[in-house]
DNA sequence: GACAAAACTTCAACAGTCAAAGCAAAATTA
DNA sequence: TAATTTTGCTTTGACTGTTGAAGTTTTGTC
């Protein structure tokens, strides 16, 4: 087998992993990924409003709602209108919504973090190399990439 | 920013990329990822059943039942009873369904692969190599195995 | 031949997603 | 200040992906 198919097959692995991944953290925190991310990009800057959600998971208002408004049904964020702009609405976590964060830290990611620790260092520093190459290949460049591994699953737009 | 933090978002970035990628693909063919996924299982063997679509993409029977709905819906693929058991249903691709593969490359596997063609030999094998080494550092089974001494919090990044 | 197993489909129920339309509050402009 | 436009968010309607449970048909087995 060529390294092309091997590298491919790899790639593959790493994705096919973070897909399945969501079914357990469904499993663990029993809130789905998606909404699981919106809990984590809501706990990074306290509070936030709808437009920043939207923006930061690339997805349309209408999507945000309808997650927050899960969110909110169990129990886990709170809507506040702001009171400088009434027009926009603060989302924040409940003490639940902290907890289901704390309590279910990414499994995904720290299998990772853990056996990166454990690597020596110019390990790391070599599978960091080439890691960001691989993501420069692929043309990734320009994305809010923000270190959490925690990911939607990979859903086709709707019609 | 730590080593932790560069290869997390890096792979990010990685997986973020073949997400937007489904978008893409949706636009170019008029198929949804989960379809083409199909489409492509198919022209692998020629002929499939619904089973074995279902082990490889790891999802119920009763989906696929769903998405090859659809594809025969759309005039891309067939069924058509299997002659030595009668419990199964070849599933096969129409013309339309051929060409619709051959029609849309897949880019960013193009655009890793022409990438990868220019790097020098021994580039080639290291990223192999560390490619695969993520892929068994996320993969979960060897999970009970692993010698994990950390019981440890890991710190979930970003929190 | 009766009964269990296998391969599919059907059904009901969700989650995620979007586009388009609607509403309310700012911001801008006349 | 009044009218108009823009902005932020929700609602609605529709569609895909997904599952689990129940049902159908065909095989296989004792």
């Amino acid at each position: 087998m060529d390294r092309i198919d091997s590298s491919l097959i790899a790639l593959r692995r790493i994705i096919r992993t973070t897909e399945l991944f969501g079914r357990e953290i469904r499993q663990a925190t029993g809130v789905t990924p998606a909404q699981f991310r919106v809990l984590q990009i809501i706990s990074e800057s306290g509070f936030v409003t709808a437009k920043t959600i939207s923006m930061r998971m690339q997805v349309s208002q209408g999507t945000v709602t309808s997650l927050v408004d899960k969110l909110v049904r169990d129990g886990l964020a709170l809507r506040q209108k702001s009171s400088e702009d009434r027009r926009q609405i603060h989302i924040l976590l409940t003490n639940a919504g902290r907890e289901t964060l704390v309590d279910a830290p990414d499994p995904l990611q720290q299998r990772f973090v853990r056996k990166f620790r454990a690597m020596e260092d110019w390990e790391q520093a070599m599978l960091v190399a080439n890691l960001e190459r691989v993501a420069t290949m692929l043309d990734a460049e320009d994305l809010d990439a923000s270190p959490v591994l925690a990911t939607g699953e990979i859903r086709p737009a709707g019609a």
